[in-house]
DNA sequence: TGAATAGTGTCTTTCAGACAATATGCC
DNA sequence: GGCATATTGTCTGAAAGACACTATTCA
């Protein structure tokens, strides 16, 4: 039993954390994935991510990586969940510290930057192989988003900043995997007070317009 | 940008876990603490808990650290949350790994493993001033542990086999902080169909015994 | 029979779910 | 007017919450 404990006696694993980054996009729930272009598991497809530096804490680790390997910034992060059996990685213990976060596909588009890294959405029912442990955390964060839909405004991240009704309804659809009353689902969002009407939509459309709505809230609330 | 990375080539964090473990006892939740008898922060109170070995996952390593510091083995564990603010520990930087357990305090009397850290428990309403940011880890787990009583039987942790319904009404009080009626209660337990009738209180007691009851499943069933 | 706790049922309100007709804007 | 989508309300069943009296055991 460790009575007096040296912190530089032990030896010491490695610390990464990965990001599950969803969007919404063509009726499906994506995530993206980047391609790796070192050992192990080299060409494989992964969850984004690095190590975690000295001087940073988690959640900056999460948005750094984030940010340098997609050039998106300050998006909401939530830790998932900790993975750490001593296999995951062949080369050496890595402890991966997992996060979500979550994009609107219309008001985002990909940046290349500069990253010679080939990086790709993939629906969340059509992965690829991936490296590492990566699958069952990407079962994991489908699972967490899920069961987050029915209590909370998690979802105002993967939507623009205004959207009719009729949008917001199909997102719930495709990442519930149900359909849904139209009637009783806009009784129940509006009743929330998430949300709220501004404006029409004008785009000339071929028949009568939606009314637009936006979250009252730009943040996600915190619940857990 | 990390392109060739070598996981030697990085400074590496330490990783401890820390568990909260819960009790009810004297009409209380308490959280069971160890005196520190190590800098930094010797003769605090703190979580029980430690590093985390090279050859053993997280859960493991909670399981380990649990019964090493109380003589409990085995007993639920769930991973709360990761804290790794690079200042939370003076020392170096420790990124920990928390978890949750529940015992019954009628089922376990504190075994000392002669390890000569003491160990007791603290209401979780009255506690000391904690070590590192164990205060902080102490709140969240509460929050999840309340939480969690709503839509799990995660409670059944905290009883014994078999105990009145009136034993489990007052342990849902003590953690919720509020008062619940007992007919609306029951029948609201009762309809789960989580626990189940047994036989009759024995104990000499001077008024109407009253039924015993058990859990069906005497593990937690798992929902996040 | 008195003290102490166990056990039980009804009514009201709220929320979820099923369900279809009318409104609007553009061509 | 015809097309395409938007918008809206009622009924029913289930669950949550308020509320108080009777039952049982022992001393």
């Amino acid at each position: 039993m460790k009575d007096k404990y040296d912190v530089t006696k032990y030896d010491r694993p490695s610390v990464t954390v990965d990001v599950l980054l969803f969007t919404v996009e063509a009726g499906e729930l994506k995530i993206l994935l980047v391609k790796r272009n070192e050992t192990p598991f080299e060409d494989s497809w992964a969850l984004p991510g690095g190590f975690v530096r000295m001087d940073e804490s988690l959640d900056e680790a999460a948005n750094r990586e984030l940010s340098e390997e997609t050039g998106v910034k300050n998006l909401y992060l939530e830790q998932l969940y900790t993975f750490g059996n001593p296999k995951r990685d062949p080369r050496t213990r890595v402890i991966t510290v997992t996060y979500m976060a979550l994009v609107s596909n219309t008001e985002w588009k990909f940046k290349s930057t500069g990253d010679a890294k080939e990086a790709k959405f993939f629906a969340v029912d059509k992965l690829p192989k991936l490296a590492f442990d990566h699958t069952e955390i990407s079962k994991y964060g489908v699972q967490r988003l899920r069961n987050k839909l029915g209590y909370t405004n998690i979802v105002l991240g993967l939507l623009p900043g205004s959207f009719t009704l009729t949008d917001l309804q199909k997102v719930y659809e495709i990442i519930l995997k149900t359909s849904l009353d139209k009637r009783n689902f806009r009784k129940k969002i509006l009743s929330t007070g998430l949300i709220v009407a501004s404006g029409k939509k004008l785009e000339g459309i071929a028949h009568r317009p939606a009314m637009l709505y936006c979250f009252k809230n730009k943040k996600v609330v915190i619940t857990d």
